[in-house]
DNA sequence: AACTATTTATAAGA
DNA sequence: TTCTTATAAATAGTT
């Protein structure tokens, strides 16, 4: 473009070269910037002129970002092999032995779970048996055992329970005695109502003559009552 | 250039975006090229497409040369301090995470191993009973099987032998019967002695009478009787 | 993918 | 370097 056609050689005249340079490299530039607005690309563009002058373009997301990707996509092996083992070769070593571990415990994981037998022998199986076995013994011993912990605790709430709710019946009595006695006050009345809320709702569970609404519960059946219900399925098993 | 005044900006229209991305593509990559040839000038150029692939272009001296000497120049200081982090980010991330996995499987596994259990709830120990029981139902499936299989080839193998010494008796029984026609012969009875060595010391089994040495056993019994003695214990179980 | 009317880039000159 | 300008190249819209 300009006066002229142009043969793809290098320009021996210096003067011309440096001057051709100039205005050609604006316009790399200048394309790259278009091309990366225009069609959502991620560019980046590294000139390093004849006497090693550094000209660079590279479009929002940062140069280094741009050829960290370019590497990753590009050279994803080397990167591991030549370029790190450099600075931190120590590292990638301990990386590698991660690796190892992870691998092997996967593995492990994996036939812990019953998946991928066939690469086992006999002897192995059996070794794995075994401690399936003596795994499970052992979680069935702990589940058991937090499972008898809660039902004692909840027993002893539901106890507690009990004793303030027999208190509060024995009260609710008492005021409806003087009630009786006096049955055309009515403030009375009120004054009973609200003492008698230091318990949630209380009264719902409570009959007239003070005996709770269970009906031939033991406190066992009336702890499990209080139990999630996958939590049961275990207990009666 | 073109039909029509362009404005610098995203490109909405997906299929015409795609078109200009392949033409401007074409034209940067050739300007890039011509700008290296011309000036002389050491050219990388990068494009990530929105779909994330990959078009590059460098002059003679390769692409990782070039991002080396972008590297040197352009991060001198930086090199030493952040830029080995900022490369290496990405890979400490992948550390880190490795790492965090590790963890995880490791902690899993002592589960497995019953270990640990104190740090499960009764949810989490109902979970791992049953991963664990189904697993061990797994195991040992495969291991009956291998098992079996190994019994069942056991068997044959002893059949064949059987049959084998069956035959090498009657062999035996002839030739004595021949021995006996003409006793004082010597050579006949060294040749029959070298003609049986198709088992290893066959003649040791077997009675005169060709009756096999075993006492009223089960070919079965006689199978296991083959097996390492750890097997055994998982067949009496 | 090919065409073409236009816009852009730029070689040469100042 | 920068500006100008004639001209080559690139490319947007179209087929």
């Amino acid at each position: 473009m300009g006066r002229g056609r142009v043969q793809l050689k290098r320009i021996e005249n210096k003067i011309n070269r440096q001057v051709t340079f100039s205005k050609r490299r604006a316009g790399l530039l200048k394309k790259a910037h278009e091309i990366s607005v225009l069609c959502d690309a991620e560019v980046a563009l590294i000139v390093f002129s004849t006497k090693g002058k550094l000209f660079e373009y590279s479009s929002d997301s940062c140069m280094e970002k741009i050829l960290e990707r370019y590497e990753r996509y590009s050279f994803a092996e080397r990167q591991l092999a030549a370029n790190d083992v450099e600075r931190t070769g120590s590292w990638t070593l301990e990386h590698a032995k991660l690796k190892a571990r992870l691998e092997v415990l996967e593995r492990n994981h994996r036939h812990f779970m019953g998946e991928d037998l066939d690469s086992l022998s006999l002897r192995e199986l059996q070794n794995l048996e075994q401690q399936l076995d003596s795994a499970l013994k052992l979680v069935r011993s702990k589940k058991n055992q937090l499972m008898f912990e809660s039902i004692s605790e909840l027993q002893k709430k539901d106890k507690a329970l009990q004793e303030q709710n027999n208190l509060l019946a024995k009260k609710v009595r008492e005021r409806e005695k003087a009630l009786a006695q006096d049955n055309q006050w009515e403030e009375q009345i009120h004054d009973l109502d609200t003492s008698s809320n230091l318990l949630p709702q209380p009264t719902l569970n409570i009959n007239r003559d003070g005996r709770e609404d269970y009906e031939g519960n033991s406190p066992q059946h009336r702890a499990t009552a209080l139990l999630p219900p996958w939590m049961l399925r275990n207990i009666n098993e």
